[in-house]
DNA sequence: CAACTTAAGTTGCGTAAACAACCATAACCA
DNA sequence: TGGTTATGGTTGTTTACGCAACTTAAGTTG
């Protein structure tokens, strides 16, 4: 491959590396702190997935936020020392938490989802309907790729 | 808003937790560690950066990384480490380092730069040049944006 | 029902991130 | 020229990630 290459390709390698990533995650962490939520983009992954359903495993919202189980549990231990999740053990099958909201953590869910449709309206600013929709079509497939 | 918003919304929340990108990154990871590479996907991204230009400052690498200083520190301490990269002090301006590549990392180019352009190919299989075209515009404006 | 396999969660280890505070050198300017 | 400000880098602290190894509980099967 000859180096002009490289140049052209350059936003290939800004995906590669998660360039746009880290700018959102990082716009979303620090419009939360703005809001006077100290939660991390990481726990407000978790957060999001709890206010749409509750009682959800750990196994359940790795699949869900595309990380692995260890990382779960660590977001989980850092949410339950935050008194804003529960662990529960689950009845029927006592190798599962299931995991709860509390209701500090319910409350927080307006302000929450105020700030992460903040960070998408600034992220997105310019953008035409169709230009958004065709994106989440090419990610979406990103992400049926590399499933 | 309403629940039913929340789910349709839900590529947007995607986006915000760095889902996409996770992806990318692991399997980068994961090409480079069948290759032979051991080294990280943000290993990588400094390490591509070095083969365009050597002599960048840490400063400039942290610009083109879209990282920040302390973070940049860390990872030239780590590659200076595997005998990558060497800091040499700038004669000119001596608060800075340049970075230079070793005779290893040098020829580490073409190997890291074909796990690369094999993690894009897998990533984008199955979108034509205009999906990834306009993905591109769509990237760059959120990029712009939150700069 | 005992042995084997699968599944859910935890722990250990090395790496990386954000943010703030800090040090050294350079640039500014009055 | 001497003091202030700006810049390049480093260090400390807390949080998070990836992978591998492990524990415990369920499911499977002979």
């Amino acid at each position: 491959m000859l180096d002009q290459d490289l140049v052209s390709q350059e936003y290939f390698y800004n995906f590669l590396t998660g360039k746009y990533s880290i700018a959102v995650m990082r716009r979303l962490q620090r419009n939360l702190k703005e809001a006077g939520l100290s939660i991390t983009s990481e726990q407000w992954s978790i957060m999001y997935n709890l206010w749409v359903e509750e009682g959800l495993t750990q196994q359940e919202l790795a699949i869900r936020t595309f990380r692995d189980k260890p990382s779960v549990t660590r977001l989980i231990n850092n949410l339950e020392r935050l008194n804003l999740v529960i662990r529960v053990n689950d009845k029927n099958d006592r190798r599962s938490n299931l995991i709860y909201l509390t209701k500090i953590g319910r409350k927080m869910k307006d302000e929450g989802m105020k700030q992460a449709n903040n960070t998408i309206e600034q992220a997105l600013g310019g953008l035409t309907d169709d230009q958004i929709a065709l994106s989440h079509t090419a990610l979406h497939r990103v992400l049926f790729n590399l499933k």
